[in-house]
DNA sequence: GCATAATATATGCTATTACATATAATTTAC
DNA sequence: GTAAATTATATGTAATAGCATATATTATGC
């Protein structure tokens, strides 16, 4: 589960976002968004696909089979 | 957010499971089950990658410009 | 070093989920 | 049609997320 809060962390960070910003736009407080961070919440799954959105970002549900292929996809579009 | 509650009910369906044994193997009453799926209930991220895994998913981050490619290959997938 | 910015921690309250259990309603199979 | 299977609804309790606000701590920039 906390791989996809360091994820999110991760593009908040790239993106350079402040928590707090990302709290405002979320209508979370900053205080919130660093407990969920910080995997000390575990988060609402609307929670979570909010504060995606807000980082260009979408959760998918996908078949355990699949996740090499598309982790492979996903990195090629890191480069 | 209930796209992809609609999905994990699609793929319980799909594996012929009912509701009383997702919920025996992820230790939530099916009654709890029924709840999500009907949208009734926002349940917390962990409990989605639970009950995900459980089905053989997994939730994945993806950047939003990648949705088609993904789906696309999703789509692929299913024939 | 110090001021400022940013994040982490604390306290408190409300609403909701998680979970238990029971039962009503609907669907399925014959 | 009816019984059995399955899902939906109800009630209750405990734990926690969401949210507000304040402040402590850490990180950053000069």
């Amino acid at each position: 589960m906390h791989g996809i809060i360091d994820q999110l962390r991760h593009t908040r960070l790239a993106k350079k976002l402040k928590q707090s910003e990302l709290g405002h736009k979320s209508g979370l407080p900053q205080s919130h968004i660093s407990k969920i961070e910080q995997g000390k919440a575990d988060p609402r799954l609307s929670t979570v696909v909010d504060l995606a959105r807000l980082l260009d970002q979408e959760l998918v549900l996908v078949p355990r089979s699949m996740l090499p292929a598309i982790r492979a996809m996903l990195a090629g579009e890191e480069l």
